[in-house]
RNA sequence: GCGCCAGUAGCUCAGUUGGAUAGAGCAUGUGACUUCUAAUCACAGGGCCGAGGGUUCGAAUCCUUCCUGGCGCGCCA
């Protein structure tokens, strides 16, 4: 509707100029948009107001102009000038609910393909495996899953990549420590059942031990030298690790699995030549012997260039050289024309570095896109890094352990009468989806204030909320007893609420269009808050069952149907799941 | 020192890339359950959009100078 308005005006703009009210050369930036207040119309131009100053007249006399010039048609029932000269476009009725049908009759409610389907490849959660999942992987995750989701929903092919942390020093002491148990008889599997204080563990031995050090920086060479016993060693470890992973994506309904999983170790073998390959482009320079690419467009302290550390002096390679080999392996290997990186907004000068640098090195097609869709801090209530109780940085799991079991008792709470194991479902379904919306409705950019109290409270703007908003529509198809397939008839909409709910459930097409070019899922967050509220509001005062006619019953219950199949496509798109009842 | 980001209601956050009287949720106050789930709805109060200057028909948004906070800046990732 947008798109077709804006169209209409361009055209009215080329008459304009034939007419010579406008000089020829002049291309006008103008907006059309969905009004915030009612009052003036569904949609506005400022057209006539930044063509004033060029026609040498005032804003309203240009506006009456156009509107003069505007085309009779259907979508459009009424058509004003106000204020200091906006033209305002209130939408037909008819129209509107032709609209609602069309997305009802739709399975993909109205959402088209994309026209171009492009190669996506979209890098994020990317753990590291040596320790524990914790609260600083869950934007990466459940951000980037949310946009992959929505990119794949459009028509595009989504590559996901986690790129896990599963090589380093690191590793030397934990395979150490993993010998010595094996050593004493342990069991492996068992022992790492625990990652984080095996991680401690291994971390307080090497400090303390000098023999544990000495065998863990041996362990290091022998895994890169490709010794067998040793490399069995580090895939048993990993093994458990992204087992550690998966079930934790799975609780959390994250769309990523096994094959998504593309480590550090698989560019090993590439280093050498990336290295090799920036010093054929010329970009390689050797600095305190360290092997550095230097561009003049970044500049350290004391204004002296700043360097990207390729090789260290001891020959050792470093992320910057890995995501370069990353990088290109998309490029080449996975015919990538868009590359998203879901990572932490502190890494942003090294995104910066690492998109120039492989440019420059011809590693990317000049039409490849590469972003960098940063985010910021999860903060405790006290508006620090968020921690646990004792200090400690908060596992993932326990978070959800915790979110689930809050969510069980408030929902026990309501339902007195639920026998536990319902409960526990519906605990766990309410629990991710606290989590997950509360993370999701908020700008990716900045940091976030983590508190279980806002999330799980069941008013307002949470997950909660949306989920209630879906089971009041399934109860009242319950009640029904209809066939949703086989509802008919005119839609009519005669209530204010009822124009503005059909209003919001059109709107679903360009709000997903912005969440996949800017990669922001919180955009969705307040479409779907805005949808499940106007439903709320329509629930309230426009009873369905009980409408006056049968012809207002099924109208109702088509914009009923609506509803809740978006509501469910909106939501499962931010990789929340919904209930039939709760 | 240089660079990046942020500063909007008591609190948590939006603000459609320069538009109309700056919006939500929580909290506070009031009203609404014999009718589809009150986990809801309706209404009210609450603001120097960090401060100053500039750009123009029009600025929370763009430029500029400050103030405050966070983060980053050579061999970790």
């Amino acid at each position: 509707m947008k798109t077709y308005v804006s169209e209409q005006l361009q055209q009215i703009i080329e008459v304009l100029q034939q007419q010579q009210f406008l000089p020829a050369d002049l291309t006008p930036r103008f907006t059309v948009e969905r009004t915030r207040d009612k009052s003036h119309g569904d949609f506005a131009t400022n057209l006539a107001l930044t063509l004033a100053k060029p026609a040498g007249t005032n804003p309203r006399q240009v506006a009456e102009k156009i509107v003069a010039l505007l085309p009779d048609k259907g979508a459009i029932k009424k058509v004003e000038i106000a204020g200091p000269g906006f033209i305002n476009f209130f939408l037909d009725e008819t129209w509107l609910a032709r609209q609602v049908k069309n997305a009802l009759d739709d399975s993909r409610l109205g959402v088209a393909q994309v026209e171009r389907p492009q190669n996506i490849v979209i890098d994020y959660s990317s753990p590291n495996l040596a320790k524990e999942m914790h609260v600083g992987h869950l934007r990466s995750t459940i951000i980037g899953d949310a946009v992959a989701r929505t990119l794949e929903f459009l028509g595009h092919k989504v590559i996901r990549q986690n790129h896990v942390g599963d090589w380093g020093t690191q590793f030397g002491m934990l395979l150490a420590l993993m010998e010595e148990r094996r050593q004493q008889g342990r069991e492996i599997s068992m022992e790492l059942s625990d990652l984080e204080s095996f991680y401690r563990e291994a971390k307080q031995q090497f400090d303390a031990s000098p023999d544990f050090a000495t065998r863990a920086r041996q362990l290091v060479v022998d895994l890169q030298s490709g010794d067998a016993t040793c490399l069995n060693l580090w895939r048993e470890f990993l093994d458990i690790s992204l087992s550690h992973c998966q079930k934790l994506y799975d609780r959390l309904g994250v769309s990523l699995g096994p094959d998504a999983v593309h480590g550090e170790s698989a560019y090993n073998d590439d280093l050498p030549q990336v290295i090799a390959d920036l010093d054929k482009a010329g970009l390689l320079t050797e600095d305190q012997g360290a092997k550095c690419v230097f561009l003049d467009e970044f500049k350290g302290q004391d204004g002296n260039p700043l360097p990207m550390i390729v090789q260290k002096k001891d020959g050792g390679y470093l992320y910057a050289t890995t995501d370069l080999a990353a990088l290109r392996y998309r490029q080449k290997q996975l015919s990538a024309e868009r590359i998203l990186y879901f990572v932490d907004v502190r890494q942003s000068l090294h995104f910066q570095q690492l998109f120039a640098v492989a440019r420059k090195a011809g590693f990317l097609d000049p039409a490849t896109r590469t972003e960098h869709m940063g985010f910021g801090t999860v903060m405790g209530e006290d508006g620090k890094p968020f921690k646990t109780r004792s200090g400690k940085v908060a596992k993932l799991a326990d978070l959800i352990d915790e979110a689930e079991s809050r969510a069980r008792a408030l929902v026990a709470e309501k339902n007195p009468q639920m026998d536990a194991s319902e409960l526990d479902d519906i605990g766990r379904v309410v629990g991710i989806a606290s989590i997950k919306y509360a993370d999701l409705a908020k700008n990716r950019s900045s940091d976030y204030l983590f508190s279980f109290d806002n999330m799980i409270s069941f008013e307002g703007d949470t997950g909660p909320y949306m989920l209630y908003a879906y089971t009041r529509v399934a109860s009242i198809f319950r009640k029904a007893e209809v066939d949703e397939n086989s509802l008919s008839g005119e839609i009519v909409l005669t209530e204010e609420i009822e124009r503005e709910l059909a209003n919001r459930l059109i709107q679903f097409s360009e709000i997903l269009t912005r969440v996949a070019e800017r990669g922001t899922p919180h955009l969705l967050c307040g479409y779907l808050y805005d949808l499940a509220s106007s439903f709320s509001s329509f629930y309230k005062n426009c009873p369905v069952l009980g409408a006056d006619t049968e012809t207002e019953r099924n109208s109702r219950l088509q914009l009923c149907l609506l509803t809740a199949r978006i509501l469910k496509q909106g939501l499962s798109l931010l990789g929340i799941g919904t209930l039939e009842r709760m």
